[in-house]
DNA sequence: ACTTCACATCGATACCCATCGATGAAAGCG
DNA sequence: CGCTTTCATCGATGGGTATCGATGTGAAGT
């Protein structure tokens, strides 16, 4: 169920809101996780500069680590709801999910309608 | 040191930056890991809710957690740059740090100029 | 069918972290 | 000076996770 419409990013509320719930926290929570890591912030950075979908080949060389972990991460940042794989032959293609992105943003802006 | 300028939210590349170095990386990843838990995520949703700032013995009762663990929570929220300290007497008062909230809204969003 | 290539998953290991009880530190009070 | 209150820190513990090598899977080519 990777990148479904049950990704944290799918349905989050902002940090504002005048309440949040236990069960609400830990969603918000998790979004933040996916982006809690430094190989995840670069990968997110290096799909966000590139004009196309990267292969996971294309990533091991510049992030400097192993191709399972690279696979670890990316499988994270999908279940997060904020990337978005296309198969294409033996390659895999990643690119960004920018409507969950925007959501994301939105749930950290306080600036935003308190709901 | 606790909430000075060193903190990871006074000083973030946005993730849309042209590229990320590995410490910039680190510090970016740093900020959404003081975010990326249940209970800092509603202490800082607590306190957006607050109109003035809010002592830990008020903490413990909504969070329903000890308080040596509530004190854990302040601590990576303040070293993180996102909450504010003011000790009178006895009590000490935490707020939100609306400034480098600001800043961590603007590094996740996809949206703004790639600088 | 066999080989090769790209990627995902598995198992193990080392490290980080959330949580709590116990204790320490600092301020106000009698 | 003791006593109390409020908060921070310490030490221990259990659960989570980043990382890797080895292995599985699925597709393309010979």
């Amino acid at each position: 169920m990777s990148g479904a419409d049950r990704a944290p990013a799918a349905c989050c509320v902002p940090l504002n809101a005048p309440t949040i719930s236990e069960a609400e926290a830990a969603v918000t929570a998790a979004l933040f996780k996916a982006l809690a890591d430094p190989q995840r912030v670069r990968i997110v950075n290096l799909l966000a500069a590139a004009p196309e979908p990267v292969c996971v080949c294309d990533m091991t060389g510049p992030l400097g680590i192993a191709q399972p972990t690279v696979s670890h991460h990316l499988r994270k940042l999908l279940d997060a709801g904020l990337l978005r794989r296309e198969r294409r032959g033996t390659w895999a293609y990643y690119s960004l999910d920018h409507d969950n992105l925007r959501r994301l943003a939105r749930v950290a802006d306080l600036q935003g309608v308190p709901a």
